[in-house]
DNA sequence: GCCGTTTTCGGCCCGACTGTTTTCAGTCG
């Protein structure tokens, strides 16, 4: 039993307690345990007598993840799966519709079902009972009828492209000072579910009144003197979007409010109290005053606190709040620290441009240097390179290089690592490349063993800088491959390869928990490459920067920091180091 | 159910909005 299986089990308990009308501390109590489980380092069925060292795990919960872990499953909920109707946990899934609500339509109506809900409200049977009108009908009607549309998570390249859209909008408004996306947008993480802008200005009402009749509004949720909820639709892609507003002295505190995470939020306010403080979106109190104590900017807001300033990407209490206490923030990787791309494409495998554009667009971005890494000889799908064409190659690099100046392009490859282990290029031809690049494009199924001995004795041939996105895993579309990521990263770390963040998009490989870890506890180092098949693909580095940020990583544990002679220097020593050692 | 610099009871983050009520419950983030 894996964690994420205890994780499923401990959820569907807290979704029939709440439904069962349980306390609801209660029934945090249990999601709370189920993320304690999600977020711990080790296997939770290899180690039960550690379940008490769990943040908010005790006496109970552990009884039941032990019962969990050695049945399968838990009594507790098997009794309530017997008492409450199989469908009913799905309806919590439906916008305005919470256990409260499910549970009366079920005891009063019947109702176990989106189709019985459906129905029963096209009857109009659901306006009479107690506390239910035909608005609360009406609501529930269209919670139903768009359960099939409804958004679901987009990628973080598709939601900054609608947030930028609204930003541009924005700014051609009246009345407002300041304004800012919050929420898991600004904390950079890889998919997001809807938006958060937070606006400062004098006249809510009047920038609530512009903000519904933008062209993109395709619907109003609510809209009040503080907030406003709609549905937008930027070039097909819709999005849940809340806007609120307060006042430029409240500004600062509801940017750290609506940016959340909410179990950093929770961790903010246990501190406040502490401290005999209570905060909320406006500002932070007196636990004996009326007076607001406000605040210029969000650092301002955090030193109130006692704390060091936490940038966004951050605060999802993964141990910044003891980082904060302690004044130990690291200083994050940023975009100025990126000096060039060691991952891109061009005509000669399944790029869409040439060398020298590859190079003249990324001079043109400030970089010292690029590697082009088509892919090898194996991969023919995507016209991989025969040893020949890659010589070739070597002579338009060189062209290049003596006929654009203020940038340098290097020798590279993105080489297969084939299905039975072997690499696709003998060593005399990796030896004379600068950046040799492996990756697993295929065999993806295998064994956990076979995957990772794979990347392993990968990492062990000497000439092999960097594993090209580790995991393999494509959002939204397949899992990772399923690896002993202890064992990679052990063996990453005696052999000094680097392991990849892929800044595509769907990739973002390794995700931000897996860096984290990765530098935590081996140590290791990192590049982040955007892995372009064409010029505009260059400026998702962004994306990898912002998932490296939250991975805690700063600008010594990434490679693509370096100036181009030290980076040279460097990807020669690892050559050297393994040489000796093999 | 969890937890303790208000320690074994009594809180648990906090407020906006909606719809239904006539002072509040439910839902959401």
């Amino acid at each position: 039993m894996n964690n994420k299986q205890v994780v499923r089990i401990l959820n569907q308990l807290a979704d029939y307690l709440d439904l069962a009308g349980e306390n609801s501390f209660k029934v945090s109590a249990y999601r709370k345990a189920g993320r304690a489980v999600e977020a711990s380092r080790f296997v939770i069925a290899d180690h039960l007598d550690r379940l008490l060292e769990l943040p908010g795990v005790g006496k109970g919960t552990a009884g039941v993840i032990e019962e969990i872990v050695e049945t399968g499953q838990s009594s507790q909920l098997e009794r309530l799966r017997n008492e409450l109707p199989q469908g009913l946990p799905d309806l919590l899934s439906l916008q305005g519709v919470g256990p409260k609500t499910i549970y009366t339509l079920y005891k009063e109506l019947g109702i176990t079902s989106r189709e019985e809900l459906l129905q029963a409200a096209e009857l109009g049977r659901i306006r009479g009972l107690t506390g239910f009108g035909a608005k609360k009908e009406q609501k529930i009607l269209e919670a139903v009828q768009n359960f099939a549309q409804r958004s679901e998570r987009v990628l973080r390249v598709h939601a900054l492209q609608v947030a930028k859209e609204i930003e541009r909008n924005l700014t051609t408004l009246s009345f407002i000072q300041k304004m800012s996306v919050a929420g898991s947008l600004r904390r950079g993480r890889e998919t997001v579910k809807d938006l958060d802008f937070v606006i400062a200005t004098t006249h809510p009402e009047e920038v609530a009144d512009q903000i519904v009749q933008l062209p993109f509004v395709k619907e109003i949720v609510n809209q009040g003197s503080t907030k406003v909820s709609v549905v937008v639709d930027v070039e097909g892609i819709q999005m849940s979007v809340d806007f609120r507003l307060v006042t430029r002295e409240q500004y600062a505190s509801a940017l750290h409010h609506f940016t959340g995470s909410a179990e950093h939020n929770i961790r903010i306010r246990q501190r406040a109290k502490q401290m005999g403080y209570k905060v909320s979106e406006y500002g932070i109190f007196h636990d004996d005053s009326e007076e607001m104590i406000t605040f210029a900017e969000e650092k301002d807001f955090f030193a109130h606190l006692q704390l060091a300033y936490v940038p966004p990407e951050l605060r999802e209490d993964r141990g910044e709040m003891e980082a904060a206490e302690q004044n130990q923030v690291p200083t994050l990787f940023q975009q100025g620290d990126y000096m060039g791309d060691l991952h891109m494409h061009s005509l000669y495998s399944d790029g869409a441009h040439s060398i020298r554009e590859m190079a003249e667009a990324a001079k043109e971005r400030g970089y010292e240097y690029i590697a082009i890494t088509d892919h090898s000889q194996s991969l023919q799908v995507a016209n991989g390179l025969t040893i020949t064409e890659l010589r070739e190659q070597w002579e338009e690099i060189a062209q290049v290089n003596r006929e654009v100046e203020g940038i340098t392009v290097l020798r590279g490859t993105e080489m297969d690592i084939l299905p039975d282990g072997r690499l696709d290029f003998p060593d005399e031809v990796l030896a004379e490349l600068d950046v040799v690049i492996a990756s697993i494009h295929s065999g993806m199924k295998q064994d956990r063993d076979t995957l990772t001995r794979r990347l392993v004795e990968a990492m062990e041939n000497p000439y092999v800088h960097i594993i090209g996105h580790p995991t393999g895993r494509v959002l939204f579309k397949r899992d990772g491959y399923d690896l002993d990521f202890d064992h990679i990263f052990q063996t990453a770390k005696d052999t000094g390869t680097i392991l990849e963040c892929n800044a595509n998009g769907r990739r973002l490989d390794l995700n931000d928990e897996l860096l984290k870890k990765a530098k935590d506890e081996y140590g290791l180092t990192f590049t982040i490459n955007t892995d372009a098949h064409s010029v505009p693909d260059l400026s998702r580095v962004e994306l990898g920067i912002s998932t490296a940020r939250r991975g805690w990583l700063t600008k010594p544990d990434v490679i693509n920091s370096k100036g181009l002679d030290e980076l040279q220097e460097f990807l020669k020593e690892k050559r050297k180091k393994n040489r000796k050692n093999r």
